[in-house]
RNA sequence: GGGCGGUUAGCUCAGUUGGCUAGAGCGCUGCGUUGACAUCGCAGAGGUCACUGGUUCAAGUCCAGUAUCGCCCACCA
């Protein structure tokens, strides 16, 4: 520890916090410092907290959803990090392919120029030079958020090792034999021109139309008779590549005509298809009868093969239609539907059209609706990945929060299929198989501009090294597989690939051993699938160990109505804005205490100037204190936090005790990834207990000199900074570098960042003094509000008589001082008996330990005293009526925990004072 | 068609082993410029916890069902 924080800077900043003086310095000194390094400050033997960071897409900025992710993942890993564990946050990004590829190929095209313009090399340079910018910004807006992780750390999915992880990975599961190339049906994107998982489409529910379409049966000499089947489809364009019509095995209407034939009803078609019975079919959908299109459908593609029916490819790959939709040749597929549809309705066969409700799969990139085809695609048998994945977390050796997505994790991966991770994109992981250009020459089809395609039936090479020499016939023309993987392969292994494998023969692999795996992988819910899914499964294969122990998963932030937040709203609220506007502690509080875990959350400016003004009642309240701390002869060299065992007042142990229950509830929240909560709870400790009333208290000794509350501002200001600073690191640090110099012994580090976090085992609580001060408390809020209602003059001081209840006394005159600041109550007077306080012309109230009473002569207003007294007596008497009807049932006293009985015993005998005290009162009015 | 979530004050939301009078912020009403803070303080109004039934001594909390809004998954063309 060498930079000493300059606290000079802090000799301009007074009245309103200001976080744009705060945030960068004080970033700046902890990184300098070397405090978001793992090993710094942490007990070595201790097993450490690794939190791997989900790497930020190289496209574009960080959105909130970023911002929800670093504040939590800030807030757990600063928080273990006070814990004094090894902590490790691992930063990094993600090459995004297609997502990149898509931003870059819409720069190309605002100059007018295609990917293909540029070939594959120079668009490769092209997207680096991209990244090239994007990168630092993006980690300089991480820096911005406070993010505490180890930069010297950051990975890049593209760097040597995560790119070794890759190679290892494929051929492992190569040869393995769960990575295989074939000609299956996959969803295609027309506009990227490429294949994409299938939870890579999204559905969204569209009005189309349902068109039934009579296929004519034919005789024996292929001519056409008047009967048919009636098909109902959405895609009549597809009508060409039809190779039989399909009905459920046991629906009797269809039972005689099996095995005829039908013709295509379409201009030019001559082609006679089958009907056939498949039990795919649904017989109460539509006619039950069903066109069969394998090549542009799922389940026709699997009716086919079981059929031996073999695709027919209509759609081409950028959505318009191939030569063998005759006539349609080369319309678009949406242009081709209206005009087939118009020819079936022209020629007869059209028998009826219907508006129809539906779930048209569009592509997440680009948007455009998905074209199911036939192509060559590699794939992983996700089968056995997926056994092992569901044990994981069936087992419990990885947890989810919130738990219920437990079974949406479950539910998907008892559903796996084969899963698509080629794309015919050039920004990526090259996928690592070569082929012979001798022994595969037919396969090998060479296309425009040097591109090749590999057709079905080639022999892939998959090798760790690239491979020279063709293993076949020792031939050296050898051609690369021209597609890339899926970018959530490459995400997939980022569990373990950041941290160093796979690691070459002889290499350490220390960081694997220490940190895999990691303890908490928190993001947003929406890609539990995506990611979190393929994270298990690939650390399950690599590592023989899941690789995390807990999935925490956040929800989505929305915006002040409620939406999702879309560039075509444009509702998108940028973070850095925010914290521009309201400081990002108050961003991160908000963030992070406004949703529960697996909840959506929604961003409205009131909440962020409500933690905006939370983080400026911070900074003003420990101006207080810091003022105080200046002119105090108290001695600086011991701290006064020397002085804290001779606390003695009742306030004092009040504070001390709140204090520590605080600390109590927030490290069991902790606990329980009740993030926001835990926050929520420290905040109405900072300002509803310990501002509110402490601080206020602690005047009336800074004034009257008897006997200093320093120590005890001091500690519990200390304590509160402590706790809050995993939410709100900037304003908190920013006030400890002043606090430190007065802490003494108690300044454990250099750096709040690195200080002892409030632990449970702190302190003893001491609950006779919660609840003698509570009853102080009663008795000023009483006061209080018969002034109010009275309408006496606020700053107006008041005879005041406060009557305790025997057991009380000596703790309210102890507080009497203070009973008479806060209340503006004098001259105060505390009398044993009621008979000592004044009869007429008073308002009073009746407390549960206590009973008030103000002589405010004139002001009394008879009828208003008795209606005041009267609502408070209707009041306990409603509550008197419940809890002595809940003592009256027998079952109550014999099945309750004796403690909750005595509780109610107690109250009760409390509510009867009260409304023999209140009516009492009442009686004198009269 | 399955699965999940929400429904608590005018608004936005907390309320996790069932147990004192259901809380907060914002908004609203009244008072207030007391030397930390008007990005503030004090006091107040405001809720049959969506509905129905059940379990229990006790239900916002557990169970069943209903309504309604939303999300996810799914090969009904």
């Amino acid at each position: 520890m060498t930079t000493e924080f300059d606290l000079s800077r802090f000799d301009q900043l007074s009245g309103a916090y200001d976080a744009s003086l705060v945030e960068d310095p004080i970033y700046a000194f902890w990184e300098d410092n070397g405090w978001f390094r793992p090993t710094e400050g942490a007990d070595s033997d201790a097993e450490p907290f690794t939190v791997i960071m989900p790497p930020p897409n190289v496209t574009g900025v960080l959105h909130l959803g970023h911002a929800v992710t670093l504040t939590i993942e800030d807030a757990l890993i600063r928080w273990h990090r006070m814990l004094g564990e090894p902590t490790l946050w691992l930063p990094g990004l993600d090459h995004a392919g297609i997502a990149t590829q898509s931003v870059v190929e819409q720069q190309l095209a605002r100059e007018g120029l295609t990917r293909h313009d540029l070939g594959r090399e120079s668009f490769e340079e092209r997207v680096w030079d991209w990244v090239g910018l994007t990168r630092p910004r993006i980690t300089a807006q991480a820096r911005r958020m406070g993010a505490s992780c180890d930069w010297e750390r950051t990975a890049f999915t593209l760097d040597p090792t995560p790119r070794a992880a890759v190679r290892r990975t494929f051929v492992d599961l190569f040869t393995d034999g769960k990575i295989y190339r074939g000609a299956r049906i996959i969803n295609w994107d027309p506009q990227m021109l490429t294949a994409l998982s299938d939870v890579e489409v999204e559905y969204q529910e569209e009005e189309g139309k349902l068109w039934h379409v009579r296929y004519p049966f034919v005789d024996e000499r292929g001519r056409e008779l008047d009967d048919g089947v009636v098909i109902a489809t959405t895609r009549p364009e597809t009508i060409p590549a039809d190779v039989a019509i399909a009905v459920h095995p046991d629906d009797q209407r269809w039972q005689p005509h099996l095995g005829r034939r039908v013709r295509l009803p379409l201009r030019g078609f001559e082609r006679l298809i089958p009907l056939i019975a498949d039990s795919g079919v649904d017989p109460k959908f539509g006619t039950g009868a069903l066109k069969i299109t394998p090549g542009h459908d799922q389940l026709d593609f699997e009716i086919g093969e079981r059929h031996g029916l073999e695709p027919i490819r209509v759609v081409d790959w950028d959505g318009s239609l191939t030569v063998e939709a005759g006539l349609y040749a080369g319309m678009d597929r949406d242009e081709a539907r209206v005009l087939v549809a118009q020819h079936l309705d022209e020629d007869g066969y059209l028998v009826q059209t219907e508006t129809h409700l539906h779930n048209v799969g569009h592509s997440q990139r680009s948007g455009v609706v998905v074209e199911p085809l036939v192509s060559n695609q590699w794939f992983v048998d996700t089968d056995d990945l997926a056994a092992e994945a569901v044990r994981v977390v069936r087992e419990g050796e990885v947890r989810i929060v919130p738990e219920r997505s437990t079974s949406v994790y479950l539910q998907w991966m008892d559903n796996i299929r084969p899963w698509c991770i080629s794309r015919q994109l050039w920004w990526g992981h090259r996928i690592p198989a070569w082929y012979c250009r001798v022994c595969d020459a037919d396969a090998i089809i060479s296309g425009e501009e040097g591109q090749i395609t590999i057709d079905e039936g080639a022999h892939p090479i998959v090798e760790l090294e690239d491979p020279t020499i063709c293993p076949t016939c020792g031939g050296a023309d050898l051609v690369q597989d021209p597609d890339v993987l899926d970018t959530w392969f490459s995400s997939g292994l980022w569990t373990h690939s950041t941290l160093g494998w796979p690691n070459a023969a002889g290499e350490p692999a220390n960081d694997l051993a220490r940190f895999y795996p990691s303890s908490v992988m928190e993001t947003g819910y929406d890609i539990l699938f995506f990611w979190v899914a393929r994270m298990i499964m690939l650390g399950c294969y690599n590592m023989g160990a899941a690789p995390f122990r807990t999935v925490y998963l956040h929800g989505l932030v929305r915006d002040a109505q409620g939406r999702k937040m879309s560039k075509s709203l444009d509702n998108v609220i940028d973070p850095l804005e925010k914290a521009d506007q309201y400081g990002m502690d108050a961003l991160r509080f908000t963030l992070a205490t406004g949703s529960t875990p697996g909840n959506d959350m929604r961003l409205t400016d009131e909440r962020l100037e409500g933690s905006r003004n939370f983080a400026n009642k911070l900074w003003n309240g420990a101006r207080f204190v810091l003022g105080e701390l200046a002119q105090s002869t108290e001695t600086q060299s011991t701290g006064v936090m020397g002085e804290l065992a001779d606390a003695s007042a009742l306030e004092d142990r009040w504070i001390l005790s709140r204090t520590q229950a605080v600390t109590e509830t927030v490290d069991e929240l902790w606990r329980g990834f009740q993030l926001g909560e835990a926050g929520r709870q420290i905040q109405d400790f900072i300002w509803g207990e310990f501002f509110d009333w402490y601080v206020e208290a602690s005047k009336v000794r800074l004034r009257s000199g008897d006997g200093s509350p320093l120590p005890v501002l001091t500690h519990v200001l200390d304590c509160s900074l402590r706790l809050l600073h995993p939410w709100m690191p900037f304003v908190t640090e920013a006030i400890w570098q002043q606090l430190r110099p007065h802490l003494g012994q108690a300044a454990d580090a250099d750096a709040l960042i690195g200080a002892r976090y409030p632990q449970p085992g702190d302190r003893e609580r001491d609950l006779a003094a919660e609840g003698a001060f509570a009853a102080v408390q009663e008795i000023v809020t009483a006061v209080r509000q018969v002034r109010a209602d009275y309408r006496v003059q606020a700053g107006q001081w008041v005879e005041t008589y406060v009557v305790p209840q025997t057991s009380m006394i000596s703790d309210v005159e102890a507080s009497s001082a203070i009973i008479e600041v806060l209340a503006r109550a004098r001259p105060l007077k505390i009398v044993a008996e009621r008979s000592q306080a004044p009869h007429d012309q008073i308002a009073s109230a009746v407390l549960p330990l206590a009973e008030i009473v103000l002589p405010l002569g004139g002001l009394v207003d008879l009828a208003q005293e008795r209606t005041r007294l009267g609502k408070d007596l209707d009041n306990v008497l409603k509550r008197l009526r419940g809890a002595e009807a809940k003592l009256a049932n027998a079952g109550f006293r014999a099945k309750a925990p004796a403690n909750v009985v005595q509780q109610a015993e107690a109250l009760a005998e409390e509510l009867q004072r009260q409304r023999d005290d209140l009516a009492s009162r009442l009686a004198s009015l009269d």
